[in-house]
DNA sequence: GGCCCTCTTTAGGGCCTT
């Protein structure tokens, strides 16, 4: 049995959870012959394993400390080492002058570990990671009455066929024309798929964007209240399901962290977080119409873009404000029970 | 609907999505 312990401290430990599930579970569907273990190594777990206790006890850490084995390249290795550092730095000293500038030194020497351990974190997790913003057009608001007409989808990545973008036929009248331009007989017409035969389609689009044993992190702006939510009924009104290795994001709060702390001295002012007010702040031109999918995707991959540089979250930062369709169900249950919905 | 903010928390208004 090969064993893994990743690279993945600064994640809460649910969303580690979540997130090694899904590797796990991905690497077994693409590798079945191999045997795989995840397991994550608290500083106890680890000094055990590196031969001993710690001969100190007046320092001690209650992080998450992390081991690389049987990994392949360098970040494997480079891993290790700065685990080795940590360890052997953590020497009792009597003089108290000397244990300041033992523990300053010391101080030092970890944060640069940490730095460096988060880089070669983020790397493992970018190649893990297939980052897609998305965007859909709805005949209304109301998520479990109204339907997508529209859908677009690009990979950050690029290259060819980074993009995905249709008409959908909702086998009803659209009554918000004004707000997209899009019209009933825009959709109503024969090349135009219904949501039923296009779900297999947007499968297999970003089956083909995905990594192996990767995951899917699907970015939307206020996706967690609308698109998510939308997306996921459509997949059940078809009866299918959502793969368990699609995370999302939602750009709304990133807005709001980016804002708070650019704009501080219009904190009190009322601040539009909406996602043209976004490309207006980064100065990024308009593609296309505003209110139309590929056009919003573009604008969102932009902005998006923008505010992790300025945020400086790296991929696990994106992965630890991710939700699956999971967190979205707990909570609609609990909503459903205290009021029922209307159309 | 969920989240944030404030003249709040025993509440209410506004934003964001179409």
């Amino acid at each position: 049995m090969r064993t893994v312990a990743m690279c993945l401290s600064i994640l809460p430990r649910c969303r580690i959870h979540s997130f090694a599930s899904s590797c796990l579970e991905n690497s077994q569907r693409h590798h079945p012959g191999n045997r795989i273990s995840l397991r994550f190594l608290s500083s106890k777990t680890l000094s055990s394993l590196e031969g001993g206790e710690q001969k100190s006890k007046k320092w001690t850490r209650k992080s998450i400390m992390t081991n690389t084995e049987g990994l392949k390249g360098d970040g494997a290795s480079k891993s290790k080492i700065s685990n080795n550092i940590k360890y052997n730095l953590s020497v009792e000293t009597t003089d108290g002058l000397n244990v300041e500038k033992s523990e300053t030194r010391e101080l030092d020497i970890i944060q640069n570990c940490d730095v460096q351990q988060k880089m070669i974190e983020s790397e493992e997790l970018a190649r893990l990671v297939t980052v897609i913003s998305f965007d859909l057009e709805t005949s209304g608001l109301n998520r479990s009455c109204d339907c997508v007409i529209e859908m677009a989808m690009q990979d950050l990545a690029g290259g060819k066929n980074s993009t995905f973008q249709t008409l959908v036929n909702p086998d009803c009248v659209i009554k918000n024309s004004e707000f997209h331009g899009i019209t009933t007989d825009m959709v109503n017409q024969p090349h135009v798929p219904r949501m039923k035969d296009l779900i297999p389609i947007l499968l297999a689009y970003v089956k083909s964007r995905q990594k192996p044993g990767g995951i899917v992190l699907l970015v939307a702006h206020n996706g967690r209240n609308f698109d998510v939510p939308f997306l996921i009924n459509e997949f059940n009104r078809n009866n299918f399901d959502i793969p368990h290795d699609w995370h999302f994001l939602d750009t709304l709060p990133l807005a709001r962290e980016v804002m708070k702390s650019k704009v501080a001295e219009l904190k009190s002012a009322k601040i539009s977080l909406s996602l043209q007010s976004m490309r207006e702040y980064y100065n990024i031109a308009p593609i296309g119409s505003a209110h139309r999918a590929m056009s919003d995707v573009n604008t969102l991959s932009q902005v998006f873009q923008r505010m992790t540089f300025d945020l400086k979250l790296p991929t696990s930062g994106l992965i630890e404000r991710s939700f699956r369709q999971s967190d979205l169900v707990k909570t609609a249950k609990k909503t459903s029970q205290a009021r029922p919905k209307k159309c």
